[in-house]
DNA sequence: GTCGTCGATGTGGTCAGACCACAGAATACA
DNA sequence: TGTATTCTGTGGTCTGACCACATCGACGAC
């Protein structure tokens, strides 16, 4: 039906006329134009297909990397949950493709912590700097420092903690932000928790992390940006530092 | 061969075994053992699917996955360039998961902005807070700049821009604010192109422009990292404030 | 009339097989 | 010896067929 030899696909701009790639384009397009916007749902598959003139494989493989990216999600059966679905939410994206540098070797351990370093003050920065009339809502941030009094094990207090540094970026506002430091604190969560048992004292170094989460919020609430990002920083470098000697190997190699 | 009703995937750990989540599971694993590094092929697809026991288009859908974020890069054909390959550049995925996002509406392209500065900041203090002894290399930077004093169009004055922001985030030697940079710069180009054209003057901005860059990276050869950041704030706020009125439709409707 | 059951329908998820284009290697031939 | 041809192995795509699933609607029991 579609195209054998010419291949009409009108965007063979960059060098790789593949056929995902121009449902993609297809794809991008209309969400630039507003014609397709978060809560919308995209045609089924096969109706895809046949109107952009490519098989369903190479439809479903854009879909996938839609779905990989947080753009779309995608539901079987009927109803209304069900298609592809556009959404919008990079933090799972970030989270997979920083997963992967990671382990690739794309990103060295080291960088990840820093960057983290760098947009942890970044957003503790601005929220000290909001005007106190219409500060960002903490509440979220102050209710999860409560849920780590609790007893819990590593995993749980370390998964609150990435909740407790998460829902500080959401009260900055910046949604770009937000999703960086969930996919780097997600990509490196796996040194976080191998480093953990390597650590001399779990409850003392709990018992102090605490101490350090309830002095950033009270820096923030204080409208003491310098000191918020004193804390930050040697919050996040210190407890990394306390526990690097086992893992951390990181490998830089950059061949092609 | 494989499961039709058991479906023997060893991973239904969190909630959707998908068969193309298992293989990109199954090589995320032999990348972090250390089994697969940069430069190395990874098995052919058909022999890839028939070892862990699923279609050849499920093995596609991972090696699709991995090739959008950056893992990998596919060759047709046969000798040393074919076959996938690892690479681990973060870049490419970067960029086409925040284009996508901001099309998609869920990064606001003042957000995007915002975070640039950030980083930005952050990569002109990382610089000038190095020890002079063992610089880093900035040469690349000015020579993109000598580059920039020839008589340009537009696009290539601003793709000249980004490759000088770029070639400083390099210089830092972080690989995860320098893959950041790139898709921020990336995700907004449209918007910085299209901006353009609604300029007062290009040739007075182009020319503000170059002394900026000038200035910035005088700072940091200078050491004044105080003085660079300010440089760099200056210089995005303002080129993106200029040039606002027109486009920077943010639609931040996050639904669902 | 109401409620429950059970098929019809439409969706994504997967598999299998068949081609094609491509690039290098092996072979045949001049 | 050198060139042309064929072979082989790779990813890229299409097609068709299933399956699992969730909803909807018709039908019958009560």
């Amino acid at each position: 039906m579609q195209a054998t030899p010419p291949q009409a696909t009108p965007s063979p701009a960059t060098s790789a006329p593949r056929a995902w790639q121009s449902v993609l384009t297809h794809i991008e397009g209309r969400l630039l134009a507003g014609d397709l916007a978060p809560g919308d749902r995209l045609p089924p598959e096969r109706l895809l297909a046949t109107d952009l003139g490519v098989g369903r494989s190479s439809v479903r493989g854009a879909l996938r990397v839609l779905e990989v990216l947080g753009l779309i999600r995608t539901g079987t059966g009927s109803g209304p949950a069900s298609g592809a679905i556009v959404i919008a939410r990079p933090s799972g994206g970030m989270a997979t493709l920083m997963r992967l540098q990671v382990a690739g070797g794309g990103f060295a351990v080291a960088d990840v912590v820093a960057t983290r370093l760098v947009l942890e003050a970044a957003v503790v920065t601005e929220l000290a700097a909001d005007e106190p009339d219409q500060a960002a809502d903490l509440a979220p941030a102050a209710e999860l420092l409560d849920a780590m009094d609790l007893d819990l094990t590593e995993a749980e207090f370390l998964a609150l903690d990435a909740a407790f540094h998460l829902a500080l970026a959401e009260a900055s506002g910046n949604s770009v932000i937000t999703a960086m430091m969930s996919g780097l604190r997600n990509s490196v969560e796996r040194y976080a928790l191998a480093g953990a048992a390597f650590l001399p004292s779990w409850s003392e170094t709990s018992t102090r992390l605490r101490a350090e989460h309830r002095g950033i919020l009270a820096a923030v609430e204080n409208r003491d940006a310098p000191l918020a990002r004193t804390l930050v920083r040697d919050h996040i470098s210190g407890y990394y530092a306390e526990m690097t000697p086992p893992p951390l190997t990181t490998a830089p190699t950059t061949r092609n």
